[in-house]
RNA sequence: AGGCCCGUAGUGUAAUGGUAACACCCUAGUUUUUGGUACUAGUAUUCAAGGUUCGAAUCCUUGCGGGCCUGCCA
């Protein structure tokens, strides 16, 4: 190769490029930065992980992958009145579920803390920064407002030694919690508040639940943040919009200190119709017993979510294919539900299960005779095999699969009418049994011996309707939860009109418990935690918290799609 | 409002001064032993007004709309 002038675009496909790629690639030819490139995702151990979150770590490790960098995972543990080794672990397990690798990249802002204080004297000893007797409340009037500036404290000005001598003593803990602060000596004036003399440290008589009580001041995320990704010689510092008017402050210490350029660049949070990600609001649901806790297959955490049975690939590709940007957003649920389903399409076996059973007698199938079927199980992956399905002469069927009086778009069972079992017999109805209140409580068939498998009948007979069954004598029963939005409106945040809580947004029907529902025996192995598709009805797995051998449950992760439903509405 | 950021089909994201596109949603159809899957087709887009330019989604001005910032939280 001489020239890449005649590249006649030979990759058309190459991936949209979002304005981070574009910065990274742009800092790296012009030489600010040279490789590796290194991102870090710095959660607060203070909460369980959201679905907000995983687009957050996706957004810097899939730069770092893709720019064949580093990652690191820093927790930002700065406010021991907050956090704790709880969160740690459980944002590590959910990290390591996501597929999120960071290998011995693991840190700690406290691990940085007798580095930070060094560079806290050295920031006074410039007299960059000063110790503030001020209360609480003084330093907020001080601050002015949005339209108003700042006025300067009167300790802004005393001698550096003075200073020197009294942030030793705070951290020698000989002030109580309030009294002082460290502050950073910038500009009361300055239109961005968080240049008028940001508090850098505070004191905080607190166990750490890594350093113990080896601290009693902490510095704040503005002056543990910007370091701490310096020191990691993170390149690309990647985080919310929010944090957009901190950036000069973050660049102001690094200037300051003269250390390793870090470069912060802000993207949009990820929203998602029908949910939300405000750790309050999680509390409240939880505390109100509208869901059982942060692992409720209904909440948008990480855990719900692997509870319910998403796929953490699905997650993952869901925020790669929804993009990065500036601007506010709100992506449709519906296209989160698309990669699951199309995921999950691929991998998950097939299996019957029958939710609301009704019981079908085949009136010419010898008595007592069981064979074995060959259900495939997954027409997607031809290796995935068969299993034997046993079929007898008493069954059940799904209860909507049949109809007294059909419409004629209705391809299902109804009297006189003929389908197909699923990798077993064609069937016909030909009696339908009621009790005296006339509800219908068995239907008698008569199954034709030249359709074994489902095959068609020699005598060229078409069938429009297949429908999933179990054996009677062979089903398994089992609890099913079927789950739904949790909220009926795609905004939940916003109370609904005429209502001041968001709580009425609550969908009546986001669990719908079914005891009695029948399972193909199969089912009763299947892993927990692990996808199957309930032919025709949706995907499922075992409950990863209640499912024992003796009880089975079954989550509901989300329906197939289902046009004979929008047909049924659409007729009224 | 003092400052900053952002406005592209219904939703999300591309187009880097040169034919506005991709995915999801929606609609219609084909295939199908899941009313699933797959496939085909279709509907629909640059906030507004000026300006610069041969040419503007892109640059400039103004307006309108949305968001963020007044923790000793992160």
């Amino acid at each position: 190769m001489t020239t890449a002038e005649t590249t006649s675009d030979s990759t058309p496909e190459t991936p949209a490029r979002d304005f981070i790629h574009q910065a990274v690639a742009d800092d790296l030819a012009s030489g600010r930065f040279q490789p590796p490139i290194v991102t870090r995702f710095p959660p607060e151990p203070n909460a369980y992980l959201h679905i907000g979150h995983a687009k957050a770590v996706g957004v810097s490790y899939r730069i770092a992958k893709e720019f064949g960098g580093r990652f690191h995972l820093r927790f930002d543990d700065t406010n021991p009145a907050k956090e704790e080794q709880e969160y740690i672990d459980a944002i590590k397990e959910d990290l390591a579920w996501l597929g999120i690798e960071w290998g011995e990249h693991e840190y700690y802002a406290s691990d940085y803390f007798d580095q930070l204080y060094e560079w806290a004297v050295k920031l006074i000893e410039a007299g960059k920064a000063y110790v503030d007797d001020q209360t609480g409340d003084e330093i907020r009037t001080g601050r002015g407002t949005l339209t108003t500036p700042g006025t300067n404290s009167p300790f802004r000005d005393r001698p550096v030694e003075e200073s020197l001598d009294l942030f030793n003593r705070m951290k020698a803990g000989e002030f109580p919690n309030g009294s002082r602060v460290l502050r950073a000596k910038i500009d009361m004036a300055s239109p961005n508040i968080s240049l008028r003399d940001p508090v850098m440290y505070r004191v905080l008589h607190e166990a750490h639940p890594r350093t113990g009580d080896a601290w009693c001041i902490y510095p704040l995320y503005d002056f543990a943040h910007g370091q701490s990704d310096s020191l990691e010689n993170i390149t690309h510092s990647l985080c919310s919009m929010e944090f957009e008017s901190h950036r000069p402050l973050y660049e102001w210490f690094i200037k300051e200190l003269g250390i390793f350029p870090s470069r912060q660049i802000e993207f949009a949070r990820g929203n998602i119709t029908y949910t939300f990600t405000s750790k309050r609001r999680m509390a409240e649901l939880i505390e109100k017993g509208h869901v059982t806790g942060f692992d409720d297959p209904r909440m948008p955490t990480l855990r719900g979510l692997r509870r319910r049975g998403f796929l953490p690939g699905s997650l993952m590709r869901f925020w790669a294919e929804a993009g990065v940007a500036k601007r506010d957003n709100n992506i449709e649920f519906a296209k989160l539900e698309s990669i699951l389903r199309d995921d999950l399409n691929k991998i998950a076996p097939r299996r019957m299960a029958v939710l609301d059973p009704l019981k079908v007698v085949i009136t010419n199938y010898p008595a007592d005779q069981v064979e074995p079927m060959d259900g495939i199980n997954n027409p997607e992956d031809p290796d995935a095999g068969t299993r034997p399905v046993p079929f007898s002469g008493e069954l059940y069927i799904e209860r909507e699969d049949f109809m007294e009086d059909a419409p004629k778009k209705f391809f299902r069972l109804a009297p006189g009418k003929e389908v197909r079992l699923r990798s077993a017999y064609w069937v016909k109805c030909e009696e339908v049994i009621k009790d005296d209140s006339g509800n219908i409580t068995e239907l008698r068939c008569t199954y034709d011996p030249e359709t074994r498998g489902g095959s068609n009948p020699p005598d060229g007979r078409k069938v429009k309707g297949t429908l999933h069954w179990v054996s009677a004598n062979h089903a398994v029963d089992a609890e099913v939860r079927l789950y739904e939005h949790l909220f009926t409106a795609e905004d939940p945040t916003t109370p609904p009109k005429g209502s001041e809580d968001w709580l009425d947004n609550l969908n009546p029907d986001s669990l719908k418990v079914i005891t009695g529902a029948k399972l193909e025996p199969a089912l009763a192995d299947t892993e927990p935690g692990k996808p199957v598709q309930f032919e025709r009805m949706g995907y499922y797995c075992k409950d990863l918290v209640d499912s024992t051998p003796d009880k089975l449950v079954f989550n509901r992760t989300i329906t197939l799609k289902d046009t004979w439903a929008k047909v049924q509405k659409k007729g009224g």
